[in-house]
DNA sequence: CTTTTCTCCTGTATGC
DNA sequence: TGCATACAGGAGAAAA
């Protein structure tokens, strides 16, 4: 579930209670959290230990804690990965797959995750500030690198769907299947028409929207970290009264009044609306079957 | 090279 | 009530 305004929250929360602290032991349970660390969880949990965070950054999805300025632990939540800052006698929770603790005695930072899609991974910085594990990862809209025009070129050169451009983390990142379809929504673009039939300043528009809700959802759910708890389903439960699209089939179109409906798409749900966002003609389809 | 499909995982919701 | 199945979905590996 978190997408970039989520994991911004969390990214804020991080800097806000661990920026600034000198980690003195980390606990690392089980293989599969530290499966993108090459070296094994033993190495991540001994080179961590000892150092001090020096700032918390993003890219995308992408979250990073800088540790003495020159390495990066490399967290992604997945889909359902938290962290979680709490007092080191709470009770353990199930899914805590990983525990820090702090020289100054204040509270643990914990990574826990129910389906583990997420992990931690230690990765060098590169002197632009990105790590090497993360450079893959195309700039997402709200960088200052993030080149629209560019991307825009990228896209209109694309024979395949526009929401599966838009999910493409190399080509911008951050947006995931809920943004993506109130980004299309608001742009009235169906999912399905492929990039190159669009014009450029439609492309363009479809990013637009889709940095602007990712914004409007970042400052209804900046206020989910107290002090003791980062809650990332707290941020995206949050602003879920504002999706029109997102988990809305069978209601009403909140701008046409038409029935919203849900169809299948890269083996997701999709929701759009019938009469504002229409399905491409099928001369043009994005992912016409192919024959063996 | 690009593009698409498959796979990883577990709690929750639904159907019989 | 209990069991089986579908679903949620980010991203990297594998396949086309």
């Amino acid at each position: 579930m978190p997408e970039l305004p989520e994991v911004e929250v969390v990214r804020r929360g991080l800097l806000d209670h661990v920026v600034g602290r000198h980690i003195t032991r980390a606990a690392i349970t089980g293989l599969r959290v530290a499966r993108r660390h090459v070296a094994g969880p033993e190495d991540l949990a001994d080179r961590v230990s000892g150092t001090t965070v020096t700032a918390a950054s993003r890219r995308g999805k992408y979250l990073w804690l800088v540790l003495d300025g020159d390495e990066a632990l490399i967290i992604h939540l997945g889909m359902s990965g938290q962290m979680l800052v709490k007092p080191g006698d709470a009770p353990r929770e199930k899914h805590c797959h990983a525990a820090f603790d702090f020289a100054d005695d204040g509270p643990q930072l914990r990574f826990v995750d129910q389906r583990t899609f997420g992990g931690l991974a230690l990765s060098p910085l590169g002197t632009d500030g990105i790590p090497d594990a993360v450079r893959h990862i195309a700039p997402d809209p709200f960088e200052p690198v993030f080149d629209q025009v560019s991307v825009v070129r990228r896209m209109k050169a694309r024979e395949s769907a526009v929401k599966r451009a838009l999910l493409d983390q190399s080509l911008v990142s951050g947006i995931g299947n809920i943004y993506a379809d109130e980004a299309l929504w608001r742009a009235r673009v169906h999912g399905e028409r492929v990039c190159a039939s669009l014009t450029k300043p439609v492309l363009s528009r479809v990013l637009d929207h889709a940095r602007e809700v990712m914004a409007e959802a970042l400052t209804q759910g900046g206020t989910s970290f107290d002090a003791l708890y980062v809650n990332v389903n707290g941020a995206s439960g949050y602003f879920d009264r504002s999706l029109h699209a997102y988990g809305r089939d069978g209601t009403p179109c909140d701008r046409c009044g038409a029935r919203m409906r849900r169809e299948q798409f890269m083996n997701r749900s999709s929701f759009s609306c019938p009469a504002c966002q229409p399905r491409p003609r099928t001369s043009r389809t994005a992912m016409a079957p192919r024959l063996p």
